[in-house]
DNA sequence: TTGTGTTTTATTGCCTCC
DNA sequence: GGAGGCAATAAAACACAA
């Protein structure tokens, strides 16, 4: 007995050694990776990469961070159509899209459900369709049609990735997608997946139909934020009566403090600002900190970082990952062409402050806490130090795809990032599911 | 301070696709 | 068969009330 417990002990030991208990993520590495993962769901092995050594983390650590949190996504989304079932039922006004199609796809998961749903079916449904395609069309329009409209606020309501667009010169299938929403009389043709099948790449499984049933969701939540339609409006050449004064207070009020999202309208469409937003019970540490840090941010905005960090504990270390992920950042084609606004390695800045933010509220907590952070930030110290190096071979590797070209709305997009954490997920994380799978799959037969 | 509930992280197994 | 993804699970970290 006593022998089994000395080895079960034993096991324990190794096992723990060898997990090294688990770490939290320090509020930078948070912000990068929620920030990457607003841009790319599905993150090719490369970015995966790319992103550990930024990090300082390790592959598997970010491939199971995006799993985890492509799962707390589908998991709040899940929350958010019962929600909206609920509320549809006690206020009689929509009708349980999301809940339906979302827990038909996204609440069983991929195995059974999927796969005896026909994604054109599901396109097929007469209100999920019209939908999708108004509140879809609206990002998508931008997303394609950039030059329309409001001109430099137009592009910098693109809030989806740069990468996309980078890969989309190489003519992503899913790219030709939303020509599928603005066929000339308006209607939306049929989405075919074995048309995305012959023309190279395909979500596959799960992934056939969780695009749209996020959608189905997303759009959902969005009309009852009736703002965005009102902002959107005008992009989808639909007159839409002006809201009356005191109408969508919350929303109002949020909008006041988020100055961004109106002449970024695409800002108020992050699904992570509809958690924050709709759902104070399920936010997570995470979700405040980011609310926090969006309350902070119109304050932030311009301020003075450094006297913000001086007194955080955390600061250098943050800053350092941060620089990382900074060059990265101009790796990728983030520059700030806009003084006064801060752009993608800003957020970084901010997500430092952020992190001092963080640490401040919580007191002494995390000052105490963590060693690990010092150790890891140690090691995205390290990262820093021999970025430059790495950075010739890795812009080499990402100019072959296409990273080094820089486009004014991905300047345009960064200040989105910035000044919302999350607020590129509109653009980004819709079209996402089925773009991005493709990209993936293109970057990979790169190589 | 402690107990409890929640969130996050890590691991494992299974499935699908190539 | 390997790679990548999802789901389930366990455990640590954290928040919060008593």
């Amino acid at each position: 007995m006593e022998e089994s417990s000395e080895l079960q002990s034993e096991e324990n030991k190794v096992s723990n050694e060898k997990n090294k208990k688990r770490k939290l993520k320090t509020p930078a590495q948070l912000k990068a990776l929620e920030d990457f993962y607003n841009e790319h769901k599905y993150p090719t092995e490369e970015m995966k990469l790319v992103l550990a050594e930024e990090l300082g983390l390790t592959e598997k650590q970010i491939s199971g961070w995006f799993c985890h949190r492509r799962l707390k996504d589908k998991r709040l989304m899940k929350d958010e159509a019962v929600a909206n079932g609920r509320q549809d039922r006690s206020s009689g006004v929509i009708q349980d899209r999301g809940s339906g199609l979302g827990q038909d796809s996204c609440g069983s998961s991929k195995h059974a459900d999927h796969r005896y749903l026909d994604p054109k079916e599901v396109e097929s449904h007469g209100l999920y369709n019209h939908e999708l395609s108004v509140a879809d069309m609206t990002h998508r329009r931008r997303n394609h049609y950039p030059e329309n409209v409001s001109g430099v606020d137009d592009t910098s309501s693109e809030s989806s990735s740069f990468l996309q667009e980078r890969f989309s010169q190489g003519q992503d299938p899913y790219d030709m997608e939303p020509s599928r929403h603005l066929t000339p009389n308006g209607a939306l043709p049929p989405l075919n997946p074995k048309g995305a099948v012959k023309m190279g790449h395909k979500p596959s499984g799960y992934l056939k139909v969780k695009g749209e049933i996020e959608h189905a969701a997303i759009t959902a939540v969005r009309k009852q934020l009736g703002r965005h339609y009102l902002e959107d409006g005008p992009l989808l050449g639909i007159e839409f009566d002006p809201l009356p004064p005191g109408a969508f207070e919350c929303q109002t009020a949020d909008t006041a403090n988020e100055p961004y999202s109106v002449a970024n309208p695409l800002l108020s469409n992050s699904p992570e600002i509809f958690a924050a937003k709709r759902q104070p019970s399920l936010s997570s540490r995470y979700d405040s900190y980011y609310t926090k840090f969006r309350s902070q941010d119109s304050h932030m905005e311009g301020a003075d970082f450094g006297s913000l960090h001086e007194s955080d504990f955390q600061d250098k270390q943050d800053k350092k990952a941060c620089q990382n992920i900074k060059q990265r950042q101009s790796l990728y084609g983030y520059t700030n062409n806009f003084p006064g606004r801060n752009t993608f390695p800003d957020l970084y800045e901010d997500s430092t402050g952020e992190a001092s933010a963080y640490n401040s509220n919580k007191s002494h907590r995390m000052s105490t806490k963590h060693g690990v952070e010092g150790m890891r930030s140690d090691s995205a110290s390290n990262h820093s130090d021999h970025y430059e190096e790495k950075l010739t071979v890795k812009q080499k590797t990402l100019m072959l795809h296409g990273y080094d070209n820089i486009n004014p709305k991905n300047i345009q997009r960064s200040e989105h990032v910035k000044s919302k954490p999350s607020s590129s997920i509109h653009n980004s994380r819709v079209p996402m599911d089925t773009e991005e799978r493709g990209l993936s799959a293109r970057m990979a037969k790169v190589h």
